[in-house]
DNA sequence: GCGATCAGCGGCACG
DNA sequence: CGTGCCGTTGATCGC
């Protein structure tokens, strides 16, 4: 394909604002937060409607290098090389693509009005356990879920047997040194406020060996948390009271 | 474009490793570490040699489902629709894409064996800044840089004027709580290890107020640190000795 | 708009 | 392998 015909198919994607899919040889510069270069090769470039531009290489999923929506993008064609541009302001950045060869450009009208729904997120899971702290230990009832806090928030803050504040921290997957840092932060700040000892605990379906070796030495405790995703939902093994209406998420 | 048609293209790309482009009308199931459903729209699909495998609506750089590399591919014609599938074990997943509609469909080659070199990266800071500590502070002097912790990796360690250990953390961005929690938690792990008092330093080019509260409540310091990224370089501004042999880098 | 946090984070380097 | 942690993190949500 010549580059021409490349640069008219790209102006008419741009203009009419449709999704552009471009594969050739380039080169790759970036400048911006940070700079990089990226030696020729040959990749696949995707420019979207909102300004998203992604430069993949035939591996890995991420792009290997990329702008995030609201880039204004250009093209140009000068010099033997088709050159393609996203950039913005705030932070400045400039993503540049020069194509010395383009073996493919088309671009798709690509109609969506459509968003994802997830099951098994992380507040998923602190809703479901807020339904039954009891799961975790007699008598722990909630008083307050997503709490804001002075050094963050709170993910369930509640009550045990004896009237003792305890905040609890989810993480639905397996919780590392600073899942640990985090929920200290927020008992050290808790426990300052309101001037008694409280108590924290690390809900998650693991733990690692360091994290819980600094969970021990800062007095704090680790609930395992046994879920599964269910297609229309998350699950807490053990959980008592399940969430009712679950087919209302639809 | 025809169902079978596309999935003649769909089995060529796979058995051959080459880079696979489909877009069309398709709704999206995710089961795996969580669960998700997306509803039928026009999507880009890209399944790269490596296994891994991208959904993109025309929105957004992030892609609304995909899959890491090692992905097993398959695909599957019936029922009036095609099923493009990426699978693995461990974790247990499994990504499908049903497509009702197939507008484009083309595998491509894709020769690439060049690696990005990106300069601005907080490794790249710290090795700057160990270069000339002098900048936070006169007479502090580099010890050990990407010194392993029990409770982490500690991005810089020196001893100040009168022989105090200084841990000095380094942040590319804006710092947060989580990394003023991070300081605190190396300065305690050191601290308790030499049994002495232990300075920790945040160096970033900026701190949030709730970070510098807490950081400040903690007995932590803060240093701006002032940085430009160059093509071929990183620079801290201020820095007093200039790296030698950048152009190495290349 | 900034700030804090999650993410199916991904990817990398190190033990 | 797991573990830690950075990332041009991105994306979301709340202030």
């Amino acid at each position: 394909m010549r580059l021409n015909e490349a640069k008219n198919v790209i102006d008419e994607a741009i203009s009419s604002g449709r999704t552009l899919v471009v594969v050739g040889e380039c080169t790759v510069h970036y400048h911006g937060r940070a700079a990089s270069k990226l030696a020729s090769g040959e990749r696949l470039v995707i420019v979207k409607s909102d300004g998203s531009f992604l430069v993949h290489q035939n591996k890995n999923m991420a792009a290997i290098n990329y702008q995030p929506p609201k880039g204004v993008i250009t093209a140009e064609l000068g010099d033997g090389a088709l050159v393609l541009r996203a950039s913005r302001r705030e932070p400045k950045e400039l993503l540049e693509a020069f194509f010395s060869r383009i073996d493919f450009a088309q671009s798709f009208v690509m109609r969506d009005d459509r968003s994802l729904r997830v099951f098994g997120t992380e507040k998923n899971l602190s809703e479901l356990l807020m339904q039954d702290l009891e799961l975790i230990e007699p008598g722990l009832r909630p008083v307050k879920s997503e709490s804001p806090l002075g050094k963050g928030r709170i993910d369930v803050f509640a009550l045990d047997r004896d009237g003792n504040p305890v905040v609890i921290e989810v993480k639905r997957r397996t919780a590392g040194l600073s899942a640990v840092s985090q929920l200290q932060r927020y008992v050290s700040e808790v426990s300052k406020r309101k001037g008694v000892r409280v108590r924290g605990v690390l809900c998650a379906p693991g733990i690692s060996p360091k994290a819980l070796n600094f969970l021990e030495c800062e007095g704090l405790e680790f609930f395992k948390l046994d879920y599964e995703v269910h297609n229309p939902s998350a699950e807490i093994k053990g959980l008592q009271r399940k969430q009712a209406g679950l087919k209302e998420f639809f």
